[in-house]
DNA sequence: GCATTTATCAAACGTTTGATTAATAGGATC
DNA sequence: GATCCTATTAATCAAACGTTTGATAAATGC
């Protein structure tokens, strides 16, 4: 009923993309911007990519919009992914590797030399990620955005990211925080956990109403303030979780 | 389910070139749906709106398929609400205004008695929000998990939000805060209030994540479990904050 | 020196978007 | 029974969307 015809092929594009495309810049003479660097084309796409899903979200965000700011033709973008989806992929797969290579070091560092107290575990975990957000230079920070605006969501997009990239090491840092404080119980230490992380990620929106309730008081800006400020709430809250279990159990004793 | 009849939008066009150039009813066949029932609409369409932005996100919902969902043609959206922004607005002005009324109530009724303790506090400021997020059946939980990943974005939609239709409240439990925790600084005041809003917008949101990583063990749904723990969580680490601004009072002097 | 591969481009494709319009139906009022 | 008002409709629009295409300049391999 739908005229579907035409000679458009809806099929996925050939694992080995690159054979079909083919093509070169129209403009051979003069004042052509630095052609031949595929790397930098890729790079500033990635960039891009992540400031624009983070200040837009993935629908929001266009490729059209994200070529004109990364400067390169719309085409482009799929040269070097297949599509709008894959290349969210990427820009989550970028930087999440990195800090959590990070975080399991630290975590491997520190359990090295026996069980280390609450405050250097939570450290250990939190900082990478704060400091992180706070790299304006290397874009970091847009990252950071684009993490907290979709770490609390639950469309499928999200779920998968919290999968594939954050299961791993949530389940290594809480299985860590129960040897710390062996009386927090699993359920306890899960959502100890996902608070320790909610606030770090508050942290690393920087959203600016910090600034703005406190009259300017408040410096989003210093990391070293944020990492002990994070650490201190998160390790009293954590404490106070495990003290509830006990309370709990000890009322079923008597 | 409703007759979607005739009509069809796409359909091949007429050979013969018809006069009518463009809209108006068709035929008026039975059975049409409750027609002349103009709140109805509007509130469906309200409805349907919330699930598409808390799932979406502004940019991926379309007024298409909030018009479907709400099963109301798509001009209504228009005819009701100027503009899709004007739309979002209204979303965010029906629910907010309530939650915050309740939180608005419960200072008061806290106060009128004294000062009350930090427990308190914290549980009258968390409890409504945590209990909307609960609220399946009154499409609280759409409203909460829109609120949650609006909340942490930089973008001047998400700012505009929290200026008109949270900074009040906040500005009023921060202070409150300082009341009862006199040792609390302005800054350490807003960064532990703006850090339990963290925690318990985290639990609203509802991702699935706590009961994928504790095995089942967390049930996201128990609202009474939920407030207790949001609370003691919360309370621990603004008393830490607290603290540690003595502290630092303490090796300055020194 | 020729063939292949890689990187880039402009232009188009069909679809979907937010928005508008003219037509019409139902009820109320006169 | 004509008139008016409000709610609702199908049709239509221009713009933007993600994606595909064919061409080609430059680099690389043999």
């Amino acid at each position: 009923m739908i005229n579907r015809i035409a000679g458009r092929s809806r099929d996925p594009p050939d694992a080995t993309p690159s054979l079909r495309c083919k093509g070169g810049p129209k403009l051979s003479k003069s004042l052509k911007k630095d052609v031949r660097n595929p790397q930098k084309a890729r790079v500033s796409i990635l960039d891009a990519a992540e400031r624009a899903f983070a200040e837009l979200g993935y629908g929001g965000a266009s490729i059209r919009g994200i070529a004109r700011d990364a400067d390169v033709n719309q085409a482009m973008i799929h040269y070097y992914f297949q599509n709008k989806d894959q290349l969210f992929d990427e820009v989550i797969d970028r930087r999440a590797g990195a800090v959590n290579a990070q975080r399991n070091d630290a975590l491997d560092r520190l359990f090295a030399e026996g069980v280390p107290t609450l405050e250097e575990l939570m450290e250990a975990l939190l900082r990478p990620t704060i400091e992180m957000g706070h790299d304006e230079s290397r874009g970091g920070s847009a990252f950071a955005r684009l993490v907290v605006s979709f770490s609390n969501s639950a469309d499928e997009r999200s779920r998968n990211m919290a999968i594939e990239h954050y299961d791993p090491i949530a389940r290594r840092s809480i299985a860590a925080m129960r040897q710390v404080l062996p009386e927090l119980d699993m359920a306890a230490a899960v959502r100890a956990y996902l608070f320790s992380i909610s606030v770090a990620l508050s942290v690393m929106a920087r959203t600016g109403r910090a600034a703005r309730l406190s009259g300017g008081l408040c410096n989003d800006s210093d990391t070293e303030e944020t990492v002990s400020t994070t650490v201190a709430f998160s390790c009293a809250g954590i404490r106070a979780l495990a003290k509830q279990a006990v309370n709990q159990f000890d009322e079923n004793v008597e």
